[in-house]
Formats: structure tokens, C-alpha cells, sequence
DNA sequence: CCCGTTGTCTACCAGATGGTAGAGACACTT
DNA sequence: AAGTGTCTCTACCATCTGGTAGACAACGGG
């Protein structure tokens, strides 16, 4: 599959989009800036992915696979109840602090009207009804106080998300982890 | 002040950028559309504001203004302790829900690298300090556990400008206030 | 009656952008 | 040797972008 040394050209085109998208933004991003800084013109960039959207849907769904892959470990193993959600949000922020750019790119294409936001929420729902799903069987059996968990999961979300990509902002100012 | 019956060309402009801004983004926004939009011709946008960028400032400006104007309030009054961080967290609420847009150009604005994060940040920076040194009186007065007020602020900043950007989100999806 | 200011307009442009067309190089199969 | 698919290249283009130059009207004061 892949080359011993060198990644494969388009490997190497994702993870500079992926920086460049999460960093400037789509509009942001030059496909040729982008071919420049890879020493490859536009051209492969276009041939491997046909169009721009193209390529921000490929990294997109790279990267939250990445991110769902890491939460389906969690949520395949046994802990249950506050446990549970505790070691998603841990897992989440150890995400964040080893590839701030997935979270950065959450944040730039999670903007509605954004060129991936549908997609994002097709790779995302499935994933959110199962934490609603699996709060409402917790709270039937006493184990969570009932509330309305479709809010308590965004709401958990947000601020999880919010905090860890302002990470960057917390280096910046000088703050330790 | 203010002519009774119509807004000015100017305010206009501002209120609409406002809205462009921080739904599609700073480089998502065209002078042109945002002209058309208006009834306007792009030059009489350039001819208010100059350049792009001195609009994004403008823009910026009014409302970072309406933001630190209501947070001023809350801080004239008497409240102490952690009653006053809960009515500065409902100040800011308030505010999310009445201008929604406001909160999605900080989000836009606060990018790193942003056109106008530099200028943000010269708004923010006295208000933050106030916000430190204030914790840090009212932990040598023992109203607040010791911790380090810098990180306090942040993480506080950042979850409820998160949770607030998410209104929209959590509007979608059909969830009420 | 002229003059400077203010605001909006028409006309135009240089540069960048995403995208198309097609050729050459290379490897693999037949 | 010929053919076929994969990958990267050069060349080119239509469109859109922010921005400049300058005309035209309205207005108020001297």
C-alpha cells in the first residue's frame, strides 16, 4: 500500500491542506500557495482530488475519522455512567493537544453555510444518537440525573471543543497545559 | 442622533457587514455582494471605510464596544464573589441571544492570524487584566479558592464564548432556550 | 454666484483564483 | 513492442477581487 520512505503524494497533500484550512481558513487557502509550499504544482493537487471542495471534504473525513475512530475505543469499553464521559472528553483533549489542526478544522468547517458543514454533520449524528441514546438508558436506570440529553450533549460538545481549541490561545498566552 | 426614520448609508454598511462577517467570514465576504445587498455600489463602501480591512476595524470595533460596554455595567455594580462572575456570564448570554452575530465575529476575529485579531486583542487585554487582578484581590480576601486567575479567565472566556457561538447550533437543532 | 465638502455613482484595472485541455513520463500487463 | 492506466507537468483562461480615478449632484456658507 504505502511507499516504505516517502508518503504518497496525495498523504502529503492532506496533511498540508488539513494545516492550511485549520490555520487560514478555506477561502484562505490557495490552491496554489497550497502546491507551492508542497513543491508540486496545482495541477496534481486537482488531479487527485478534482476540486477544491473536493479536497476539503477529503480532509475533513480524514479527520473525523480520526476523532471518531479515537471515541469508538472509548465507547466499545466497559466503563459506564460519569466514568464514561470522563474518559471521552480525556480522549478528546489528548487529540487536541497531539493535533490541534483536526480541532482547528472542527472549528472552521463546523461554521454553518461552510462549504463541509453538511458533511461534517452526516459523519457526526450517528455518533451524537448514540450518546443521546446510551444517556437515556443511564438515566432509566438511575445511574444520571434526567434532563433533556440531546442539550446535554451539545452543550458538553461545545465547551469541550471551545476549551480545547483554544488551546492554542492558552500557549500563546504563555500557560502550561 | 439618530435620523427617526432612515439608518444611515454608513451604519448600514456596518450592520450588513456585521451579518456577512461573521456568517460566511472575513475572506467569504465580497465588497461586491455586500454592496449589492445594500442598493449600493462597492465604491460607496470604499469610500466610508477606505480598504476592506478598515471595515473589518470598524465593524469590530462597534461591536466589541457593545460587548465591553454591557460588561462595564456589571462591573460598576456591587456584586462580590462569585455572584459577580455569574451575572457577567449572563450579561454575555443576553447578549448571544439578542446579537447572536456579534459572538460569530469573535469567533471569526479571534483566529490567529485573523485580519483584526491583533486589534481585538488590544480591545480585550484591559478587561482581561481587570478581570485577573480582581480575582486575585478577592482571593488574598479569601472569597475564591487559590488557582491561577490567568488560566481561570481563559478557560471561562472560552467556554462560554463556545457555548455561545453554539446558540445557532443548538437553535437548529430545535432545542429552546 | 462661486466654492469647498460630502456622498454616490460609472468606468476601469492588475492580480489572484479555481478550473480545463492536453502532453509527456513511467510502470505494468499482454 | 504495443497498449493501458497512473501521475505530474506546461499552458491557458474566465471570473472575481479589492482598489483607483474621476465625473456628477446636493448643499451650505461667503
Amino acid at each position: 500500500m504505502e511507499p516504505v520512505i516517502a508518503k504518497g503524494t496525495k498523504e502529503r497533500i492532506l496533511d498540508a491542506a488539513l494545516a492550511s484550512f485549520s490555520s487560514v481558513g478555506y477561502d484562505g487557502t490557495s490552491l496554489d500557495d497550497l502546491a507551492a509550499d508542497l513543491g508540486v504544482r496545482k495541477q496534481t493537487i486537482l488531479y487527485h482530488f478534482v476540486t477544491k471542495r473536493g479536497l476539503l471534504a477529503a480532509v475533513v473525513d480524514r479527520a473525523a475519522g480520526e476523532l471518531i475512530g479515537a471515541l469508538e475505543e472509548v465507547l466499545a469499553s466497559t466503563a459506564r455512567g460519569w466514568e464514561r464521559v470522563e474518559s471521552l472528553v480525556r480522549t478528546v483533549f489528548r487529540l487536541a493537544l497531539r493535533e490541534p489542526q483536526v480541532l482547528g478544522l472542527l472549528r472552521e468547517v463546523s461554521r454553518p453555510g461552510s462549504a463541509a458543514s453538511g458533511r461534517l454533520r452526516n459523519l457526526m449524528t450517528p455518533l451524537m444518537d448514540r450518546a443521546v441514546s446510551w444517556m437515556e438508558s443511564e438515566m432509566a436506570v438511575g445511574r444520571m440525573r434526567r434532563t433533556d440529553p440531546r442539550l446535554v450533549v451539545l452543550s458538553a460538545y461545545s465547551t469541550v471543543v471551545g476549551l480545547a481549541t483554544e488551546i492554542e490561545v492558552l500557549r500563546a498566552a504563555g500557560v502550561e497545559q
